[in-house]
DNA sequence: TTACAAACTTAGATTGATCTAACAAATATT
DNA sequence: AATATTTGTTAGATCAATCTAAGTTTGTAA
């Protein structure tokens, strides 16, 4: 198996990559607080692992082996992190840090069993997809709310870029996945929207909130 | 904090001082599977850091403070064990391993959440004490079955030495806690026991099996 | 198109945890 | 008591993961 360490260069690759496109050395060096040089040596030994290919002044990109293995690694996170809301009580915005932890541990039937005990889960409490055993994600296509126009009605899906902060933005404002939300009015110059759920008839979200709710239209 | 490996070789420290009295660099070697000369150096690494009381060619002794760190860790990992058992729906066999890795967690939040949910448990599926939160542990002396009479009826409150095959054998004769265990016999030559318990009328433990059985008088 | 800045790479040092080989002390055996 | 065995220690090597300093490549801006 691989070190801890490793499976952190492994995640931190699969996570750029979805989130920018292309991975450079310094992206993964600012995202992990690694300096380059110990970045690009590592990059070296997981492509003589065959988890990444890597040439130099090339963009880096995981191999399939090293898909698969970020696939299992965000597999068992999100696996816990459902478990950690749904089984012990925890808010979604406490659970980060410890799945962080969790999911470096090598025990298949302690995973197994959660994912049991939770009814096999197929999305964490952030609306995130969870990867199947085999490492491979259902890419769901949601709608940013910010991509949505003033009439429309729609469910809150999932939350991304989520930091502690954000999270707990949401808690305050009683925003939870399978909201039924309307789109009141958008403003045109900061793209911040009105908008109506539960029994609020108008509250505003800026464009940078709205970025990061996923919907479904109803 | 502490390293994953100083919180391994701390505790190997206190287990092998509660099992064995006097502790020596060979034992922990051996414990660990750890060469010798890396555990001599790693103990004068302790003894900097106020963990180990360390004098050449004597006994290893943990310090004050490094008793209490091994307590801390040893709650973590018999806490755990009592959640996989209790919580998940584990067997008392399959929980020592798990727990190995999740008791180097650092997380206060999920391990008070364990706790709390659990019912601030005092012992752990093994019937062993769970340290409190300061590390300390409330000793109950128990006597061995071994060391109990014909005629007399005892309560079997802990296991020792338990490794998976002693579990595995204790769960095939159903032999577990809280049990009531009348001793009908004790053979002279080889010590084993003639014992009823449930609707068993007379099963046959060997000593070495009795020696991990600790029992209460009823 | 030359110059500059940013990104990337190489080289070499450091630290933690491990090892082997060789030597020293303590303990057990004859 | 002398010797052999076990246990403990020292010295020095290795490996993983990190760093800093210095040099290269790429891409952007004068």
């Amino acid at each position: 198996m691989h070190s801890y360490t490793e499976e952190n260069y492994i995640k931190a690759l699969f996570n750029l990559a979805n989130e920018k496109g292309e991975v450079s050395v310094n992206e993964v060096s600012k995202r992990l607080d690694i300096k380059m040089p110990t970045v690009n040596s590592m990059m070296k030994k997981l492509a003589d692992k065959n988890l990444v290919h890597y040439e130099s002044y090339k963009p880096l990109r995981l191999t399939e082996k090293g898909k698969k293995e970020a696939g299992l690694i965000i597999r068992k996170h999100r696996l816990t992190e459902m478990y950690l809301v749904q089984k012990m009580g925890f808010g979604w915005e406490q659970v980060h840090e410890i799945a962080e932890q969790i999911e470096h541990l090598h025990s298949p039937y302690f995973f197994e069993k959660m994912d049991e005990i939770l009814g096999y889960p197929t999305i964490d409490p952030h609306g995130s997809p969870i990867p199947d055993k085999t490492g491979k994600i259902d890419w769901v296509h949601y709608e940013k709310l910010s991509n949505c126009k003033p009439g429309e009605t729609v469910k809150l899906a999932a939350v991304i870029q989520t930091t502690d902060e954000f999270l707990k933005f949401l808690n305050s404002r009683e925003l939870q996945l399978g909201l039924k939300i309307k789109i009141k009015a958008v403003e045109k110059f900061d793209g911040s929207m009105l908008i109506a759920y539960n029994k609020k008839m108008a509250e505003t979200l800026s464009h940078t909130v709205c970025e990061r709710l996923l919907v479904e239209r109803v």
